[in-house]
Formats: structure tokens, C-alpha cells, sequence
DNA sequence: TAAATCAATGCACACGTTTGCTCAAAATTT
DNA sequence: AAATTTTGAGCAAACGTGTGCATTGATTTA
């Protein structure tokens, strides 16, 4: 019982011209006269027509259709870039299918169907997905973009916060405040920003280290995100002469920590240890947290991307993009306390 | 340079059947011989051959494509519901196409090319899209399914958690406490959602006040989510005579209400003032809020969701449907304190 | 005024599937 | 062995649109 739809051949006998003309009105370049366009679209309108674009693209072989695939909506930061991301394609006319691949086997599975939707490209966010899927797609010459990601795909398009400033600023911030105890924490299921805010945290401090001698502590937890924040602390905190600067690899894992650390351990922040975090969250903000961070900014990734994706028709280069990052100086980071005489 | 898709008659050729052949292989209902199709299904695996979804749509009149418009992803349980949404749909080989609502005008655009994409349905969460909007795609017969929204429209399907056995058992929690002076805090901006909530609250409390008094201040706030949790809580708390028993709209009000209350106006909880909030986030299980609240079930929710899609083709009946909701016991509520004597 | 240009529109094929109908061969029944 | 049913597979039309080419009438140029 399926209403027939309207088709174009049905406005184009009420308007007494051809589907061609019809077909040209609804598109912008085509040279067609003002006054037809109008009387057309017009009974269009009163029609109820709407073009069928998958006939369209069909023809066309162009879709507006994108694949946006992202591993849940767990991560905060995760949330607030695929947030992003969508109504800028929106803005830009591009329609966002999205994916979740939490689960590796469904992904699969729905990532194939996204070829089958023809789609313009794909972004794929942060998280797990195997390469080896990714390499499906450019195979199918359907460009790929890796979004704060790793780049094991030599042909894909690389966009990326700019972890190494970040890691130093961060490192940078401990050291000034006088400290020289310093650990890492991240969650050991971390994704390709954590392990490499940690590498060039690392990196950074070898170089300060030639002043003075500063210690890293690197630790891993067995769980993600604010769980993972919670249990290191839990974990380091208890030991005897445990560190006092810390570097989360995320804000939502500072987040853990800090609750652990104050409700838990008894520790004050910033007075007996210093934390900094990375993403600058809403929370991070609040009076709750006050957290100083490294702040990575959604828009100019989301934008970022756009300009990937508007690029790719005409360059056939690999794009490589790196997005500024900034230190935000709130409450979390003073002075070490006053230890051993 | 884009290079030529494989399509059906390619392997067809190689296989050296036709193109029907083909197309029945990969469908399960068709009659063919298991050797045959265990050959085509070698080939196009070889050939990378994949169904041009697009070009099958057109065919059959049917699409695996779902709209769902939500208004941004910036209510924490708004977000918790999009990823239900989204991994259930794509359990079920459905693939959503996600819209921004927040900007009412682009959304007025978007919605309407996602009729273009001939979606299955589309399903409409807490949000502000214009009902005349949802009235459109009635008219051509895309059925829509309304969330934990207002449903204006009376021929579509709706789908709520349950506000009166929510906002009852919250009026209970803070009547059993003992409190008797109670406020509802909520966006002027609110969702359908909010307002329910009040509504049921206020006419449970008209109930209960036969039998000893009690009294109900309504506190909108021109902020949305914590920000109006925030800045309602600076506002009322000043008062000399406020209320003790709060019930906030959503839990991200209520945080908002709580670190006010409690970084701004010094109050303790629920020694001073008692919460509760609605929805049961993550984060009201966290020792920084512990928040009584009531909890809706996501999972449920898109359970819901994804059974009214498949129902619809079967019955022409819409549906109501109403999802359970439940008190969950923290630590922000307690007596009202001994104030006048 | 004849020739050349141009603007507006129609024709018909292409895009990649699905599916009702047809048909031949094989399998089964009488 | 003849008649009937079943099985496997092909033909061709349909889905709704875009677009190169052809056509026609109007406008400009020589």
C-alpha cells in the first residue's frame, strides 16, 4: 500500500516539458530558462517531489553520503569530535552514515556495506579497526581519513593533534613547577594519541634531563578511560615515595585520578601531587576538576577533515595535516611538596 | 582516474552466466544451484565484487538506510542513547544517517534530502525539529518514530521512558526523607522530557499534600543542561527560606545544582539540601556526585526502537510504547535539616 | 539578407540492480 | 514410454535520474 512516489517524469508531464528539463532544473549549472525553471520547480514543490538521490548518484557515480566510523560514544573527547564532524559535513552538505566499531566482527561486516553505499570517503576516529579494512577501501579508490590516529596506511590521509607540542608543553609545565618525580598514565588499552603523547613525553624529558635529573615513571592500567585514571592512582599513590607530577594521556583519565586520588588516598591536588591532562573537556572546567590540560580543538579538526575531504577530487596527494594544540593553566599544577629534608 | 566499479556483469562474464544469475546468488531466497552459486560468490570475491546498495534500493524500493536526528551531542544522556541507537541498528543491518538538529535552519534543509536517501524510517530523539517537519515525512509515507518526545504529531509512533512513575517515585524518595519544602529545577529550555517530568511531579505532590503540607517551587533557568543546574542553585539558594528537597530535571542539571551549591553557596550535601536527578548517568555513580536519581534504560530504549522498525511494515497500527524506569539509591538525599524551631 | 552563433529544450542511452516471465533440461509420476 | 512436475538459469523490463548530442527557433554578425 506503498504511496507511488513522484517522480520526475511526473512533474515533468504536469509541466509539459521533459525530464531532462526537470532534471536540469533541480541542478545549478544547467542552462535553462528563468521562467521554466520557476514554473518547474514550482509544481515540484506542489507535488511534493523530491529528487531520489540514489538514482542521482547512480547516474552521477557521486554520493554525499560519508562514512564516519568511531568506536562508541565512551570517550568524551570522542563524543565532542564525531559531535563536530557531523554538522560540519552537514553544513557542507555531506551525509554522515555512522559506525560504530566497538565490536570488531559487526565492523566488519558494516564497514563492507559502506562501500556498498558508494560512499565519498571515510573517516575513521580514533580507535580500533583494523588496517587491513582500511586498505579494503582505498583498494575500492575510496579515499580514507585517519583522524588522530595511527598511519600504518601508507595511501591514507593523516590528520592529527599535535601531540609532540603538546607532550612537551606538558612536560615542560611539571618541570617549571619544580617537579622532578613524573609519571605517564594511560590506560594499556590505549589507543595511537596516548602511546604517542607518552613516547614524546619521554622524549622531552631526555632532553630536560640533561640539566637536572628528573625520574619517569610509565604506568599502565588494565582498564580505559576514568576507570583507568582511578586505578593507577589507587595503585601508585599507595607506594612510598611515589611521583608527584603526573601526566594523564587523557582528561578523562586525570578525571579517575583525581577522584581516586582525593576521596581515596586522601591526597590534596595541587598540593601534594600535580596532575595535567590532555583534550581540555567541558568538565575539565568546572570547579570540580579545575584541571590544567593540553587543549586539542574539535572545530579545527572537524574543519580539517572537511578541507580533506573537499581536497581529495583535486589532488591525488596524501594530505598529512597536524593541528595546533595549547596549554591551559587551571588549578591542578603547584609547587612539589616539601619531602625529605 | 577513478577506477572502473566491478559490477555485476563482470563477474557474471567471468563466471559465465548472466547477470540474474548473479544477482540471485547473492540473495537467500532465490533457487540456485548450490554449485553454481558457490562458483559466482568465488569470482566475485576474487573480483572484489560488492552489491551496489544504491543501484539494489532503486530495484526494490527499499532501503537499509535509517534517519536519526538528534539536537547535537551535548546532553550527556542524549549521547548514551545516539550510541545505543546506533550499535543496535547496525546489529540489525540497518545503517543510520545522523542529523544535527541544532540549528533549526540546516536541519530544515537536511531533513529533507534524507527523504531524498528514501530512508526506511526515521526516528526523531529529544530534540527541537518543528513538528510540521516530522508531518513531511508521514506525507510520503516514511514512518517516524518519536523519542522520548512530545508527540505532537498523531501519526507517528512514540516511544518514552516512563516520567509519571519517574517523577512519583522521586517525589517519594524526598517525601519519605522528610522534606516539605521541595523545588523542581529545569531548563527554560527544556525538552518535553522536563516538562513531563514536572507536570507529574507537581500532580503527585497534589496528591500527597492532602495529607500534611507541602510546597512546590517551579525554577526555569535560561541556561541549558549544567549551566542551568548551576546558575538556579545560585539563585534560589540565596534566598533566606529556600527549599530542602530538589528535584532537578535531568542529572546533568543536578550537577551543575551541586557543585554550585556546594563550591558557590557552601552548602553540604545532603546535610544541607537533598538532590535527586533523572537518567542515571555514568558519571552520578562517581564519588564526586553519588547522585540519587532515577534511572531510564538506554538499552531498552533502543530495544524499543529497533522493534517499532520492524514492526512497522507489519502493522499499519502505531505505537505507543512506555519503558520501565527505576529509583536508584545514593547518598544525596537525607533528612531536611532542623531549621526553625 | 545570408550566415553564423547562441539559448533552450528534447531524445535516448547509461548507471547497476532486481524480478516476473519464459524455457530447456532433468527428474518424477502415471 | 508418455506426461507431468521440478529445477536452474536467461531475457528483458523496470527503478529514477543525469548528460552528450541533436534540434529548433531566436539573435547576432558580416
Amino acid at each position: 500500500m506503498k504511496k507511488q512516489n513522484v517522480t520526475s517524469a511526473d512533474v515533468a508531464r504536469l509541466a509539459g516539458v521533459s525530464r531532462s528539463t526537470v532534471s536540469r532544473c533541480f541542478k545549478s549549472d544547467s542552462r535553462i530558462s528563468d521562467v521554466t525553471r520557476k514554473r518547474v520547480i514550482e509544481i515540484a514543490d506542489q507535488l511534493g517531489y523530491q529528487v531520489n538521490k540514489l538514482a542521482r548518484s547512480m547516474s552521477t557515480k557521486e554520493s554525499d553520503l560519508v562514512g564516519l566510523v568511531s568506536s562508541g560514544l565512551h570517550d568524551p573527547f570522542a563524543v565532542i569530535l564525531v559531535d563536530k564532524l557531523i554538522s560540519t559535513l552537514q553544513k557542507m552538505g555531506l551525509h554522515p552514515i555512522l559506525l560504530d566499531a566497538s565490536n570488531e566482527k559487526q565492523l566488519d561486516i558494516s564497514i563492507k556495506k559502506l562501500a556498498q553505499y558508494q560512499v565519498k570517503s571515510i573517516v575513521i576516529t580514533s580507535g580500533s579497526p583494523s588496517s587491513s579494512i582500511g586498505a579494503k577501501f582505498i583498494n575500492r579508490d575510496i579515499p580514507v581519513i585517519l583522524l588522530n590516529r595511527a598511519g600504518q596506511l601508507d595511501q591514507a590521509n593523516l590528520i592529527n593533534c599535535d601531540n609532540q607540542k603538546g607532550a612537551m608543553l606538558a612536560a615542560q609545565a611539571l618541570i617549571d613547577a619544580g617537579h622532578t618525580k613524573l609519571a605517564f598514565i594511560n590506560s594499556s588499552f590505549s589507543t595511537f594519541s596516548g602511546v604517542s603523547r607518552r613516547d614524546f613525553f619521554e622524549q622531552t624529558l631526555a632532553l630536560k634531563a640533561s640539566a637536572g635529573d628528573v625520574t619517569l615513571e610509565k604506568i599502565n592500567v588494565e582498564e580505559t578511560g576514568y576507570q583507568a585514571g582511578y586505578k593507577a592512582a589507587l595503585k601508585t599513590l599507595s607506594q612510598q615515595d611515589h611521583a608527584t607530577g603526573f601526566f594523564c594521556a587523557t582528561d578523562n583519565i586525570a578525571f579517575g585520578f583525581m577522584d581516586a586520588a582525593r576521596y581515596e588516598m586522601g591526597k590534596k591536588i595541587p598540593d601534594d601531587v600535580s596532575v595535567i591532562g590532555f583534550d581540555d573537556l567541558p568538565l575539565s572546567a568546572r570547579p570540580t576538576y579545575d584541571l590544567t590540560t593540553i587543549k586539542q580543538c574539535p572545530n579545527n579538526l572537524a574543519k580539517a577533515v572537511a578541507e580533506c575531504i573537499n581536497g581529495i577530487d583535486t589532488t591525488s596527494e596524501r594530505i598529512r595535516k597536524i593541528i595546533p594544540v595549547s596549554l591551559i593553566k587551571r588549578k591542578t599544577i603547584a609547587a612539589p611538596p616539601y619531602q625529605q629534608l
